[in-house]
DNA sequence: GATGAAAGCCATATTGG
DNA sequence: CCAATATGGCTTTCATC
């Protein structure tokens, strides 16, 4: 028998779940309507989901090149002394270009996304990366984002 | 002369952006309070900044292992030939547990990132998009990831 | 866990400075 | 860009099943 019993995501959840990465500023009367269900039922669903941490919050989608961060750029990196005590996500954390940190399997330890202003703007912020992080890195530029960060599917 | 006076992306619009990143379901009331400036006016600038489309949309942070997502890998993707006309993006898009497809210079062509709920399911999902992508992959498995999506910031 | 009702708060549009 | 207002809709709580 399984050591806990994890509450489950039903299928009127996944339903809640999809509608809000659609659209975040959903309205619980919407999704009510939606997932045919009361606004208050949806309400408190919600609320679990989010007590649960399926749920972990809501954001704005933005434009980079809108907002002056044309340049994107996947970073792979390789710690200079693999020995050492690995905090390198704990320091990378500190490069405020740096948007996310996938830990890896492979030839690499970590797989950076960094968004900067210009292509002087990267440099610095690799050296910002090599330097803080003790790591080396290997640099593929993002030349256009067919798309990003579509609802998540089980097909 | 610039051909075009593209309207200006000023620091109040910086800190509703960032505002609305941290918590994509503020209130304009809240937003406000938070950068200083009356509800319309701020309701006036996020619907702005919507029509111009620094503002994309809106979208819920979910947590892919509790919705039964556990396995997310990098991919990099190289079409078999590369004469022919490129609707990779297209045909990838048509893989639910694609989540992002970024256009790369470099080795490769493409690099995507991709969820799956088991490795059994990562692997039938390889398949599929070596077939209807008509491409080589080579995979990268994340083991974790420290951060993610991480608010824009030109620091 | 689901529901319906009731209360207060908020979004949104409008007008005018 | 700001202030003020008005209304319809929404969030949130709570008692109930």
């Amino acid at each position: 028998m399984p050591a806990a019993t994890p509450p489950e995501v039903d299928d009127v959840d996944r339903a809640i779940v999809a509608a809000l990465v659609a659209d975040g500023r959903t309205s619980f009367t919407d999704l009510g309507r939606q997932v045919g269900l009361p606004t208050s039922t949806v309400h408190q669903r919600v609320r679990r989901l989010e007590q649960r941490g399926v749920l972990k919050g809501y954001t704005a989608v933005v434009d980079h090149e809108a907002l002056g961060l044309p340049l994107s750029a996947i970073v792979s990196v390789t710690p200079f002394d693999p020995a050492a005590p690995d905090d390198v996500p704990e320091r990378l954390a500190r490069v405020a270009e740096v948007e996310s940190c996938w830990s890896v399997a492979g030839e690499e330890s970590y797989v950076l996304l960094v968004r900067t202003a210009t292509p002087g703007r990267l440099e610095e912020v690799l050296a910002e990366i090599r330097t803080t992080g003790s790591v080396a890195t290997r640099t593929t530029v993002i030349l256009s984002t067919p798309f990003e960060g579509r609802p998540p599917s089980r097909s």
